[in-house]
DNA sequence: AAGAAGTGGCTTTTT
DNA sequence: GCCACTTCTT
């Protein structure tokens, strides 16, 4: 096959790159995936170059797996071990330390492969533990702003002892002294947070001169996805990896520069043919993606700013409509204007895929509500993501502790939960103890035990306590991921205390334990074992989830990164809301916003339609505050501009009585790992309150469903269900079975319900009844 | 020790 | 308006 082949010029000449490094400017929309995978089959078939040589770093799970795709169908079917290594930062690195980590140890006390990751849950849960024994509280500083203060340093290799001589101020000295035990008690604990993910790798390829070498001699051919946003530490790493063949491509935008915030340095892509002498450098600026007017608008609106390489793009596209600009008198008006205007958008082309981008993840719920009155199917991207809910945190933190049980802040989070007479004082007592005498919670427990330390009644739980995880971790090695989970969820009596209370909240948590152990099968059918499991819940984002399918997608614009829909509104053009408040100070946060500004823009195919309020609350109970139109409104030219009208009016409905209900309702659905609001669901909530919806689909209408049943029905030992039959589902109602698979405990039902579509169940934890 | 009820304090973006 | 944290009650 030839890989050349549809190319433009520009294109063609990266593909046909091969030694020494080359940057590739590639513009918003002009086909810079395509030449990544067409220069990786390139180099395999033209240049007979292994695949696994050669290695391709992007920043999400999504875009790993879709050029990993598409490189696979461009090389014909299932590569197998000569596949060409597709991963994303964090995954290659986590990898890079399982595999090839143990020498760490010779620079990082008390590490083995077997360290945990903690997330900036675990982040705070740990700065809580270190406040305590410091007497601070979150006056001092609250933890997240903490948190992300010690990431920046981090990710600058500003060590603690860096910030404590540079300080200014008794405050600079204290934060001194938490950073410093915040590595102590990482180290105590194998833990790595995000940012050590990509240090440790580094500092390991430093000092293990023998694995530098043997990275260096497999990896002849290094690509790195989205280079404008890679950090210092990203830098230094690709610079190790590339040191020997320096056959290093690295593709990227200046103008979507949007993770500043997060340690992305912008000069990393501005200086590249500084720091990597005798680079090529390719400028793909032909756009296929958008109409003229959409892109001459976004170009117009980033030309104002100056830190850039400059480029200007281009499209043989039609002129196409001029970008809509709605004023809404408040975000309820602007958010109805907005489901409006899908609805008539879709009317006149059906099938087409609209997204709604916003700055804040807190807009969205507005949006939703109005999608809701519609009765239009939706998807959220982001915000809480699956694995971050408590009960799902729960239960892997058992798996943590039994996989590592000196990680002492998971530990912290099951010791007492399900409540088994291990209070406040016990618990405060035992990580004293393990303070004082450096050792680990679980250390601690096993010392104070033997020590008699405990009062009577403490003694017995903390014994029980203890008794457990040790019989769990005996066996855990001889379990399945799944069968692990059910024994903890046993043992532990988590499932029983979720059962005891019987309300629709505890239905909804025993429904994503449910989803838990679907995943722990799949995972485990694929052989994973347990730490590849927990590595992967932790790496997973939220923007992995998105459903290309759904209509409506409602995201962030950092999250629609990489994304391109038909129609896009961008919705809260307001000064302090976008460009947010805490940019407007700085120029380099400005620039940053416009950058977000301008991707979200240039994800539209065919219309672009910008809206803000006049008036908008701060929150909820809040009076409504005037607002000034963001500056890159203005920025926009007028003739590519044009002044929106509301269309037809809807006051049928009292949003602000529906409000509460439509919360609980979008809370319970956005957690079953499946974000689609149903046409069911949405007739069910407005027949629930006897109020027709103001249009309903044209798609087949549902029998009307009842109310789900709260109440779970006593588990009796029933006959086997088999394919054909319908079952109801506490949760997702009537179903049918499609398979079965296995038999016994073990049986695995495959059952389509309408509006969810297919799940995957265990039927002995289902909770499923004859229909 | 464990739940219920009340109150302060703050909201950017996320691998 | 929401969440995390505190105080109150048993």
């Amino acid at each position: 096959m030839d890989f050349l082949e549809g190319l433009n010029p520009q294109q063609k000449a990266a593909v046909e790159h091969v030694e020494g490094p080359l940057l590739l400017l590639a513009g918003a929309g002009s086909g810079k995936t395509r030449v990544i995978t067409h220069r990786i089959a390139h180099l395999v078939e033209a240049h007979h170059v292994p695949g696994p040589c050669i290695l391709a770093v992007t920043f999400t799970n999504k875009a790993a797996d879709e050029m990993r795709q598409r490189v696979h169908s461009l090389l014909g079917g299932d590569l197998g071990r000569s596949s060409p290594m597709v991963s994303t930062f964090h995954s290659f690195c986590v990898r890079l330390l399982r595999r090839d980590g143990a020498n760490l140890a010779q620079i990082r006390p008390n590490f083995t492969k077997n360290f945990t990751i903690y997330d900036d849950d675990d982040q705070v849960s740990l700065l809580k533990s270190i406040y305590k024994a410091l007497g601070l509280d979150e006056k001092f500083m609250p933890y997240r702003a903490c948190c992300s203060w010690i990431s920046h340093n981090k990710s600058h290799k500003l060590s603690s002892q860096d910030v404590y001589s540079s300080a200014k101020d008794h405050k600079g000295s204290r934060l001194a002294v938490i950073y410093d035990r915040y590595e102590q008690r990482l180290r105590q604990a194998n833990a790595l947070d995000f940012d050590d993910l990509l240090l440790e790798p580094v500092r390991l390829l430093q000092h293990d001169q023998d694995l530098r070498e043997q990275y260096n001699r497999r990896f002849e051919f290094v690509m790195i996805d989205e280079y404008q946003d890679t950090n210092r530490t990203q830098y230094d790493l690709i610079r190790l990896l590339s040191d020997a063949h320096k056959n290093i491509a690295v593709v990227g935008d200046e103008d979507q520069s949007i993770y500043g915030w997060r340690g992305a340095d912008i000069r990393n892509i501005l200086d590249f043919e500084h720091d990597f002498p005798n680079a090529s450098v390719i400028r793909l600026e032909q756009n296929y993606r958008s109409t003229k007017n959409i892109l001459e608008a976004a170009s117009a609106l980033v030309a104002n700013n100056k830190e850039r390489k400059g480029k200007w793009l281009w499209t043989e596209s039609a002129a196409g409509s001029r970008i809509g600009v709605y004023e809404a008198v408040d975000a309820e008006n602007e958010a109805l204007f907005i489901a409006d205007t899908i609805e008539n958008l879709l009317a006149m082309d059906r099938g087409q895929r609209v997204a709604v981008l916003y700055r804040t993840n807190f807009q969205s719920r507005q949006i939703e509500e109005a999608l809701r009155r519609y009765g239009r199917k939706y998807i959220v991207v982001g915000g809480f993501s699956f694995y971050q809910r408590a009960e799902i945190k729960d239960i892997l933190s058992y798996l943590k502790v039994l996989v590592s049980p000196e990680d002492s802040i998971s530990l912290l989070r099951i010791v007492n939960n399900p409540a088994r007479g291990i209070g406040k004082t016990t618990t405060d007592e035992i990580e004293q103890f393990a303070l004082e005498n450096q050792m680990s919670m679980w250390s601690a427990i096993g010392r104070m035990l033997d020590e008699g330390a405990f009062p009577p009644r403490a003694e017995a739980a903390v014994q029980a306590f203890r008794n457990l995880i040790d019989e769990l971790s005996a066996e855990v090695n001889k379990w399945t991921i799944d069968e692990t989970l059910r024994q903890i969820l046993d043992r532990s009596g988590y499932r029983r205390m979720l059962q005891a209370v019987e309300t629709p909240e505890s239905e909804s948590r025993l429904g994503n334990l449910e989803e838990l152990l679907n995943a722990a099968v799949d995972a485990a059918e694929r052989g994973e074992g347990v730490t590849e499991f927990l590595d992967h819940a932790a790496l997973v984002a939220d923007s992995d989830n998105l459903d290309e399918r759904a209509e409506v997608s409602l995201l962030t614009m950092h999250n629609a990164k990489g994304l391109e829909f038909p129609y896009v509104f961008i919705a809260g053009l307001e000064e302090g809301l976008f460009p947010h408040t805490r940019s407007i100070e700085s120029g380099e946060g400005m620039e940053e916003e416009r950058r977000l500004c301008y991707v979200g823009m240039t994800r539209a195919e065919k219309r672009l339609i910008l809206t803000y309020a006049k008036f908008r609350r701060k929150f909820g109970g809040s009076p409504p505050e005037r607002c000034i139109p963001s500056r890159f409104l203005k920025e926009v030219p007028a003739a590519l501009k044009e002044t929106l009208g509301r269309g037809m009016d809807v006051t049928q409905v009292d949003l602000y009585s529906e409000q509460h209900a439509v919360r609980e309702t979008v809370k319970k659905n956005l957690y079953t790992g499946q974000t689609v609001n149903s046409v069911e669901n949405i007739n069910q909530f407005f027949t629930e309150r006897g109020i027709a919806p103001v249009k309903l689909p044209a798609a087949p209408l549902p029998k009307p469903q009842q109310a789900v049943a709260v109440a779970r029905p006593p588990q009796v030992r029933k006959k086997p269900f088999g394919a054909g039959s319908m079952i109801r589902h506490p949760k997702y109602g009537r179903g049918q079975i499609l398979k079965r698979e296995g038999d016994g405990d073990d049986a695995k039902l495959t059952v389509s319900f309408p509006g969810y579509g297919l799940k995957k169940l265990i039927e002995k934890y289902a909770g499923i009844k004859e229909e």
